[in-house]
DNA sequence: TCTAAATCAGATTATTTTATCTGGTTAAAG
DNA sequence: CTTTAACCAGATAAAATAATCTGATTTAGA
């Protein structure tokens, strides 16, 4: 099989999707974003961890605690998430694994793939949390189904 | 990290295309492959096992033996090269892991992603190893450096 | 015929990724 | 002040992927 993200980062991008869903400033505990999204608990607790640090989300302690988002849903992008838990290197290095690919000595498909690529990341920095507000709340809706 | 093609994938798109890059019905041998790829020689050697079993080469046993392609470079596509190795799931399952990701419950990406991945897909539909012989004799001769 | 060079098949090892566990710290609420 | 529900930190385990090893078989050529 082939991958585009990593499960902790698909795990990620679910988890800020659905504290955007949730009210701005709600705070949520792993615990319901792993039952509602159907992730391992102790998994998510360590991506939230990390989204913590990398500056996404806050954290609050103790009873009641939980996440929420750092900043305005608007001021977050995806690949803020993606770079902060899988990096950008997939934005990067030569999709035939090849050595040294580049302009001066492209691989094959070089300019046929940089261009998806392109796209791809142009897409992944253009679409905020708040943009995938709504969708985000009918895909949650039909996710015990 | 995050990978699109797995290594063994990566691997075989660069065995095929140096196959390609020779002389049509030539006979190579699994260690020059390695050696001119920088490629562990026992892996490739299992990876072009497979995709002889896949028809899309064809192996030659015993001294001066090797592989060589199954069909004219005109008629292997790369789809088909990733499809024998790491299957075609990536361009069906959900880019964000969810499941259920279909038209009747979308994820937050699933038309923007959706578009990109037929692209994707119809791009290494159209390349077959012949159109890009040019580029890997090119690609190969800067390997060394 | 014998040897060398190659593929083949299956087992094994190493590494990375995914997932879990254990115990500690924090803080709200009674 | 004590309990309880949460995050936190680091270790560990399990699974998947990547890589290697061992020995067998095949075949061209001296």
């Amino acid at each position: 099989m082939t991958v585009i993200f990593s499960k902790k980062c698909e795990y990620g991008l679910q988890a800020v999707l659905y504290l955007a869903a949730k009210e701005v400033g709600g705070i949520v505990s792993a615990d319901e974003i792993a039952k509602k999204l159907n992730i391992p608990k102790e998994f998510v607790s360590k991506i939230l961890q990390n989204l913590t640090e990398s500056g996404i989300i806050n954290s609050k302690k103790g009873k009641s605690g939980g996440f929420s988002l750092a900043k305005h849903p608007a001021n977050i992008r995806l690949i803020d998430v993606v770079a902060a838990i899988d990096g950008l290197g997939i934005f990067s290095t030569c999709v035939l694994g090849f050595p040294n690919c580049s302009p001066d000595h492209p691989c094959p498909l070089h300019e046929k793939w940089g261009a998806l690529r392109t796209s791809a990341y142009n897409m992944l920095t253009e679409q905020t949390l708040d943009q995938l507000k709504e969708k985000t709340l009918h895909k949650i809706a039909h996710l015990e189904a």
